[in-house]
DNA sequence: ACGCCGACTGCGTTGCGTAC
DNA sequence: GTACGCAACGCAGTCGGCGT
């Protein structure tokens, strides 16, 4: 789904509270994309919550978590939607920014980022080492003067040269270095002091769908965001075949399980891995819940858009 | 078959240069 | 000094496909 479809998205979710408010359609809205899965979606919130006397779109604002804010039997109740046309079975997973891990006290104290750790190993300095190693780059990309851009042009040009074993070796020369430089960072995560009770909040905010950088900062450090979830229900309206289907989750109760099950929680770093997890204490038991990759999205490794790649490691979702 | 990444891409923001 | 335009960068979302 590109990105361009989020305004339609945001057009069917007003759509949505048009009608729980009983305003009337317009002949535009019929013709949204999202129309069925909307009509669907305001039918069940209407079965679900009687008496309903206002809805109101919330739009993007990024300190709430909901998509619309409704009155019903004089009680605040937060929706959010999520609307596909795919069954989409998969579990919650996200990508977040580079640096989420120190930037949301999950650690006590002056904790160096990975982007602060790497720029200590003048990381761009020892790629570019690597990638001037080749010596035929094209004049194109050698007059950028954007180093930046010329790094990643390099990068990108030593990608595409098929069946070149010089350029493949430089890559994969980067590749298993910048691996040595975080496994370096997260053995330097790992003598760090946690913070449990963050990194609690952390795990719930992520599981709740929260995942972007500013929210996720702003709301980990309310102590009350426990309680703004508890009357925040996640509508899914998933397509499959041929039947739009519309299922319920009451955020409030899945996080009271959640918090009910585990005694403490803490960050733990397998050796010789990319990644961190995140594990939940139950009883003499430690139990991974999320697996934290860093990870570079673009180009190569090494090279261009580090981030965290997070999967949901929680037993049947 | 499916989980696990890797890659692509669009958008928003920032920051810099230029013109007035 | 300020206002504007543009380029570059960071962030987010999703899809394809490889390896097990």
């Amino acid at each position: 789904m590109g990105k361009h479809e989020r305004q339609l998205i945001e057009e069917a979710e007003k759509i949505i509270e048009k009608i729980l408010n009983s305003n009337p359609l317009t002949s535009n809205d019929k013709k949204n994309r999202w129309f069925f899965h909307a009509l669907q979606v305001a039918k069940q919130i209407k079965k679900d919550f009687t008496n309903i006397s206002s809805a109101k779109h919330l739009g993007n604002r990024y300190d709430n978590t909901g998509d619309m804010l409704i009155i019903s039997n004089g009680e605040k109740i937060f929706i959010e939607i999520k609307m596909s046309d795919t069954k989409s079975g998969i579990g919650t997973r996200a990508n977040i920014n580079q640096d989420a891990l120190t930037e949301n006290y999950l650690f006590v104290g002056e904790v160096k980022s990975w982007s602060g750790f790497r720029k200590e190993k003048n990381h761009d300095k020892w790629v570019d080492d690597y990638l001037d190693k080749f010596s035929r780059s094209p004049q194109k990309i050698l007059k950028i003067s954007n180093l930046i851009t010329q790094r990643e042009e390099k990068a990108r040009y030593l990608r595409n040269l098929k069946r070149n074993k010089k350029s493949k070796d430089i890559l994969k020369n980067i590749q298993k270095r910048d691996r040595e430089e975080k496994l370096e960072y997260l053995n330097y995560l790992s003598v760090q002091k946690q913070d449990a009770e963050m990194i609690k909040g952390f795990f719930i905010l992520i599981t709740l769908g929260i995942h972007t950088k500013e929210p996720l900062v702003d709301l980990i450090k309310e102590k009350n965001f426990f309680k703004e979830v508890q009357n925040l229900f996640i509508y899914y309206a998933n397509y499959h075949k041929g039947k739009v289907i519309v299922r319920r989750e009451d955020t409030g109760e899945r996080v009271n399980k959640i918090i009910s099950k585990y005694s403490d929680f803490k960050i733990v770093f397998p050796k010789g891995l990319t990644h961190c997890k995140i594990a939940g204490i139950r009883g003499s038991k430690s139990e991974p819940l999320l697996q934290i990759v860093l990870h570079w999205k673009n180009i190569a490794q090494g090279i261009k858009t580090p981030c965290l790649n997070i999967f949901d490691l929680t037993p049947n979702n």
